[in-house]
DNA sequence: CGCGGGTTTGATGATGCTCAAGCCCGGTGG
DNA sequence: CCACCGGGCTTGAGCATCATCAAACCCGCG
């Protein structure tokens, strides 16, 4: 059940099966359905979630009511509000499941305990953290450095599945505008 | 020499005088004056910085040889790019000096043997990126959410004190404007 | 004193938003 | 099995925000 993770766990660091089967005591496998949420804006983050199947998002809703999706992830990726899961303050965003979602959950009062099984894990997590780094880095930097225009090129050509999985509307709020513009670019390159 | 950034660590993690010792061997202090660079965009990432006095940023240059400010470090703040440091690839940053600086230099290549001499600072850098990564979430929350004006004065109340210390043309780069508009701004709030 | 980097100011214009209407299509209930 | 409903996508007109360009200004420094 939970190969997938573990083999995740294995891309960065060495660990044995042994590891493996007491990996298993502190995770709970969880599905949702579609536009269901693992956490709502104001709540306590009190998981964090390695994606087994499916996909989800994270967004914020702002003046107007307008969505602001902050990322998605899908099969192999962690998922969390890390401030509201690290400090146990209320989340400044929603989780959401975008399709049929099933999860790997690690709670927030078994993460520490998890560290201390297995220590190895703090090297794991460090570096899962980095590269989470450098990609909202990256995100900042299509932003400031891309049109509107270009970024849906931009993330057409590098992520083209998700183009299929994921609606326009979620899309546009991803890349930082409306749904109306979205739908306008689309239509220049048909024609 | 390196007080504040043991001060630092024991904010996280427990961490006694023998350790703050034997961290010492592992770091340089570096000086640089105002506008020299720490690293250059292209150049592999060898040092993560530790800024134990003044204030530095990292930027990169699109097109139209505009500059785009990604963050500002000053005294208690961490600052590399970690994906260059981390995989040894081609930064996609410039780092510089915005005033005179000092900081404490952790070379890469020293990294695995520091982490291996005091393992638990493992811990210690997976909660500093923890932390990175919660900013850089509300940097891209804001830029969504608010518009440039707004961005300025959320910007200039959160930290009164950078208002002083970095050029307007900078700060404007930060918040992902013009400096005319930022002047702009400005001119309104004084009328 | 003059130079030059940084800031200000104004005119013009593009990018992308708002609002409103219509369309497409899958799901649900009669 | 069809009618209807509603969510999502499209299209267009008008408009706000902010960029671009150009000129003038300010002021610290050589």
């Amino acid at each position: 059940m939970l190969q997938p993770l573990c083999d995740h766990i294995r891309r960065f660091i060495p660990f044995d099966d042994v590891s493996c089967a007491r990996l298993a005591q502190f995770f709970e496998v969880e599905t949702y359905k579609r536009k269901a949420f693992l956490l709502r804006e104001g709540e306590v983050c009190t998981a964090q979630y390695f994606v087994l199947e499916g996909c989800c998002r994270t967004f914020f809703t702002a003046a107007n009511d307008t969505e602001h999706t902050h990322l998605f992830a899908i099969e192999g990726w962690w998922m969390t509000d890390a401030q509201s899961f690290e400090q146990r303050t209320p989340s400044q965003f929603h989780i959401q499941a975008v399709e049929q979602l099933r999860v790997a959950a690690l709670r927030r009062d078994l993460r520490d305990g998890l560290l201390e099984t297995l220590p190895q894990l703090e090297r794991y997590f460090r570096i899962i953290n980095e590269r989470a780094l450098a990609a909202a880095n990256m995100r900042v930097k299509y932003l400031f450095s891309l049109s509107g225009e270009e970024r849906y090129h931009n993330f057409a050509t590098r992520f083209p599945e998700f183009l299929q999985r994921i609606p326009q509307y979620m899309l546009a709020s991803y890349l930082g505008f409306t749904p109306e513009f979205l739908s306008k670019i689309r239509a220049k390159r048909i024609s």
